[in-house]
DNA sequence: ATGGCTGAGTTGCTCAGA
């Protein structure tokens, strides 16, 4: 079963990069982040190509910002939209989670609030939102959960192009890092750092300065899994094709690939994958000063 | 050099993203 997230920063501006993506890599399921519409609107735009390509659809949007998915065609069952009873708002609640169950895993598409400066209301919302995101976690079975999707926080600083950047900004400060390993306490693998400890591994550039043409980002996109999804791993990588060429996204999508499961409860036999094998050869570089 | 780009709605501008 393959397992791909992929923050698109508008679905009706991605179409004609997401669909040819979704034939040439095939996943099972999708988490989707920032589509930016509401689901009567997405559902209008995407709901027949998806439907032709075998897909089911859990929607949680609303107009203009935000707005998270999941595509399934290995099943779709017991949806549901936001993190549950109490979970906050800022201003007001946003559309920045939605889980399924999919072939037997519980998939949670996340969109993790910015925070947008460590001393605003906006960082304190980013963390009460996470720990909301832990307790639904840890309320339900951790260890066949996976959470995947936008996490807006760097794990170290090896997921980031250079320290120095960031100092003082969110996505890095010691608060959200601790709030993302809690996450990880209920029992999840980051499982693209597990696989490439030592790797040069970005997920998001910024659309300005050619700042994906020098490879300086951050990685901020995971896939965090149970242990008994992170133990059917056998592939786990960023599909950094998807973040080049004409009209992309500023993320791109990670896509990791699981063995059947123990039970078979797999779903569907799909064909090999026409993807390569995750990229080698990019050993860790000097940090690099930017452009002068 | 705190912007350089992109997207959306309140359009010929503002806000937000990370």
């Amino acid at each position: 079963m393959r397992i791909a997230t992929w923050n698109v920063n508008s679905a009706k501006q991605r179409v004609p990069r997401l669909l040819p993506w979704l034939d040439e890599r095939r996943p099972d399921v999708v988490c989707l982040q920032e589509t930016k519409l509401a689901d009567g609107a997405f559902t209008e735009l995407l709901g027949s190509e998806l439907a032709d390509r075998g897909y089911e659809v859990a929607l949680h949007g609303e107009a203009a910002w935000n707005g998270v998915a999941i595509l399934s065609r290995v099943g779709l069952d017991d949806v549901v939209a936001g993190l549950g009873d109490g979970a906050p708002g800022f201003p007001h609640p946003e559309a920045r989670a939605v889980s399924a169950t999919c072939g037997g895993t519980r998939v949670v598409s996340v969109y993790v609030p910015n925070g947008r400066t460590p001393d605003s209301q906006h960082y304190q919302y980013k963390l009460a939102w996470l720990a909301s995101l832990h307790d639904m976690v840890a309320a339900g079975d951790p260890a066949t959960t996976v959470v995947m999707g936008d996490i807006n926080i760097a794990p170290s600083d090896d997921d980031v192009f250079d320290p120095d950047a960031y100092v003082g900004q969110t996505h890095v400060t010691p608060p959200e890092r601790a709030a993302l390993a809690d996450l990880q306490a209920a029992g999840l693998h980051d499982v693209v750092r597990d696989h490439w400890p030592d790797e040069r591994v970005f997920t998001y550039w910024d659309y300005r300065a050619g700042m994906f043409h020098q490879d300086l980002g951050m990685r901020i996109d995971l896939v965090l899994a149970g242990s008994a999804v992170a133990e059917r791993v056998r592939a786990a990588w960023v599909d950094r094709k998807a973040r080049k060429g004409k009209g992309p996204s500023d993320h791109a999508p990670v896509i990791v690939d699981l063995d059947e499961a123990p039970d078979g409860d797999v779903g569907p036999v799909v064909p090999p994958p026409s993807a390569p094998a995750p990229r080698r050869g990019t050993k860790k570089l000097p940090q690099s000063p930017g452009p002068s």
